[in-house]
DNA sequence: GACAAAATGAGACGGCTGTCTCATTTGTCC
DNA sequence: GGACAAATGAGACAGCCGTCTCATTTTGTC
């Protein structure tokens, strides 16, 4: 297996000033194992206490708790490596992504979860003015599409191209996890089923319109 | 336009033992005013205070206050009545109920994203054993689908509308607007856009894939 | 109207959040 | 070692959460 391209994810934490390196990321670590060890996001008060460092510290490091959990998401996640065979044909190279991204997103998923949680919670004070500061965002996944997608995009005209990109989107992510599992209540198996038949309907879709439309294009011409 | 079949909310708020009418209904009522108000999830001292009732009271309502948001959420959305054309085709079917309950889904995102936040939080607290009640569920959807896609149901093979069903979950939902406006930062129409755009692609395929099952099938028995 | 039961209000409590202030420790430079 | 600044700890505070207890009001019934 040769070496994967690295995609770096987006908003790494940066310590901020006035702050020790080593308490800053002893605070992080111990947000890590915290969530890890209960599936839950940790309080400020929990994640001081198991670093050994007070909550004022806490507090210096990062503004509130939504942010502390943002900069542990990205933190815990790192920088992604899940990428497909490069030379596989279009449609491959996504099933790829999909099927080796899974693991990961499996293992990840209370995290991830956590991610959308903060989002959710942020992008709602934002819109009601309660809040200066720029909601938590996510947006990983477009990058790593495009990147999946890239023997495609020659294939396909550019509308058609962006669509398919958003559609995916919404099949490479936690989201579908959520859908799948607390509302249909699905097995882990069953996600990675329904993410690999909706990415192959969306891109058999979209290379048949990509056809009918260049088809459509000749004929025009012919007359 | 005929009268739509209605859809019941799934779990409807029900009153407490214990406490007046009068006084829950306007403890809900302030809620979705302050939700409506604010576009962000109000508090329990916050909809006692504008219910005329002490926090005391709201407690005895509602076990917690994600609880409360939950019954604010059902009765907020009320019961569903964008239907589609009832005789028209299998997929046109699908693409009347999008378009129809679009400015619904719309128009109440914030009250939808607040679902999906107390379903998150409480999944998480129950996955970590922290609580024993079950956590605030969703599901809406498959109903609504599962009755728009009825004359789909007789041309498809069990595990293709099953499977067709559950993608379309993905896409019928909330959780298209959290993707495509936090983090593409698309506009609602183009929310619509990928909503019909995706349906087309996933219905397209499902009967693509019923066809060439039920040739193979022939193939197998004539041979 | 009187009485009992039901419904509600008032308020205390510990825990968490986020923001302070003030003391203390730590590190660095001379 | 001493002086100074940077980093941290300790703790108070108001606000919200969720759980109590106890007093008060309202309601229904006789």
């Amino acid at each position: 297996m040769s070496a994967l391209p690295v995609i770096p994810t987006p908003d790494f934490p940066d310590q901020p000033p006035g702050i020790k390196a080593v308490t800053f990321n002893r605070l992080l670590e111990s947000a890590i194992t915290l969530m890890h060890a209960t599936g839950c996001a940790p309080t400020v008060a929990e994640v001081a206490k198991h670093a050994g460092v007070s909550r004022a510290t806490a507090y210096r490091c990062f503004p509130n708790r939504g942010a502390m959990l943002g900069c542990m998401v990205s933190q815990s996640l790192g920088p992604m490596r899940t990428f497909a065979s490069e030379h596989a044909s279009g449609k491959d190279r996504v099933t790829d992504l999909l099927k080796r991204s899974f693991p990961r997103l499996s293992r990840h998923e209370s995290t991830l979860r956590t991610a959308v949680q903060i989002s959710l919670e942020q992008q709602a004070l934002f819109k009601a003015g309660l809040t200066k500061d720029p909601p938590f965002r996510r947006g990983h996944r477009i990058r790593i599409l495009d990147k999946a997608l890239e023997p495609l995009k020659q294939d396909l005209p550019k509308d058609i191209y962006l669509q398919l990109h958003r559609s995916l989107s919404m099949v490479y992510g936690v989201e579908i996890f959520i859908v799948l599992k607390d509302i249909w209540n699905e097995s882990n198996k069953q996600v990675l089923a329904t993410m690999l038949w909706m990415s192959d309907a969306l891109i058999e879709s979209a290379l048949r319109q990509a056809k009918a439309r260049k088809k459509e294009i000749n004929k025009q011409e012919k007359s």
